[in-house]
DNA sequence: GTCTATAGCTTGATAGAC
DNA sequence: GTCTATCAAGCTATAGAC
């Protein structure tokens, strides 16, 4: 079999950075052929489920870096307050300082797969788990660690939408560093 | 001149309820005739500008809706944590408890025309303006009523986005219920 | 595994009857 | 003021050459 031009890791990345800041109804097939280099029947040869299979592996494969760069690391070993500024430097990555759109926000807008839906369900359930795990590590009761778990993702979601309406990266920023605090670390 | 079917008014309602949960590039001019009862070549009689021209009408009236019940209402005497109720609810009313987005996200996202970015983040000041107020009438230092004020928009945001995906209203409601505390009403 | 070419549909937008 | 009919361009998706 003849090697694929792109390895399908790129090609998600890529498409990713069209879907997080578009939506699905209003990324289309040439768009991603665009940006990944390949042509629309060689994106359908790799997904023959089309653009939905498309959106769905890119809502795989950032479910997996959630899960091995925010998720795990709130649990590995060390003083809580060091984990969360560990994965709060991690947030700042994967959003771009705040300039770059959550797939919560973007992709939960109507149009695209129920199955999608359902992911990004389960992926915010997970980081609300998470959350909560940590701040009761940092001491707090499992009703005041949810309720401080849901605070800080409203926060997250909210100052990037923000961000993007005033242009602005601060809201996002002040937000990751009050994390620690906000999730009870001293 | 013969009578439109459907007021101006109207019409934009119906369009906006399209449009804050679909976002721009997402909602057709086909959905727009389906919602409003009217062929595609009549919206163009009344809108020559077409798609932008009716997103912009709809920003407009959206915009007149906050003028005049939340910003002015934040204004008028009274007690300023009653003044923050009264907004409260009607914030509710325009949100439908959560189940509605917020034009200000779903219509900044990339598609759209340029004069609605323009709009929707002066919307956005005038709104971050009207919180501040009502903060330094409760008692706020400027910079205090200013952070105050972010903080309570980025809290509607967020729970709206939140309720969103998880199909769950309390998210917004529970904002709202803590929004004359947030904004430093006793 | 990627390409060109194309089918069938939907889009935003316009022309012209009534 | 609204309608039917239509256009060119875009869309998702497929067939078949290499």
């Amino acid at each position: 079999m003849a090697t694929a031009r792109l390895k399908d890791e790129e090609l998600a990345d890529r498409a990713l950075e069209l879907f997080r800041r578009l939506g699905y109804e209003a990324t289309s097939l040439n768009q991603i052929a665009e940006v990944t280099g390949l042509e629309k029947a060689s994106l359908y040869y790799r997904y023959p489920g089309g653009k939905e299979a498309i959106v769905m592996a890119v809502a795989q494969r950032v479910g997996a870096w959630f899960e091995g760069n925010v998720f795990e690391a709130l649990k590995q070993g060390g003083e809580p307050g060091d984990r969360i500024e560990l994965v709060s430097s991690r947030l700042r990555e994967f959003y771009g300082d705040g300039t770059k759109p959550c797939v919560l926000e973007t992709l939960s807008l109507p149009g695209g797969p129920v199955a999608l839906q359902v992911a990004l369900r389960g992926a915010l359930e997970q980081w609300l788990h998470a959350f909560t795990g940590i701040a009761m590590e940092c001491g707090l009761e499992r009703a005041a660690a949810e309720s401080c778990a849901e605070q800080a993702l409203i926060e997250i979601e909210g100052s990037l939408v923000l961000g993007r309406v005033m242009g602005e990266k601060r809201y996002f920023l002040r937000t990751l560093a009050g994390l620690a605090e906000k999730l009870g670390a001293a």
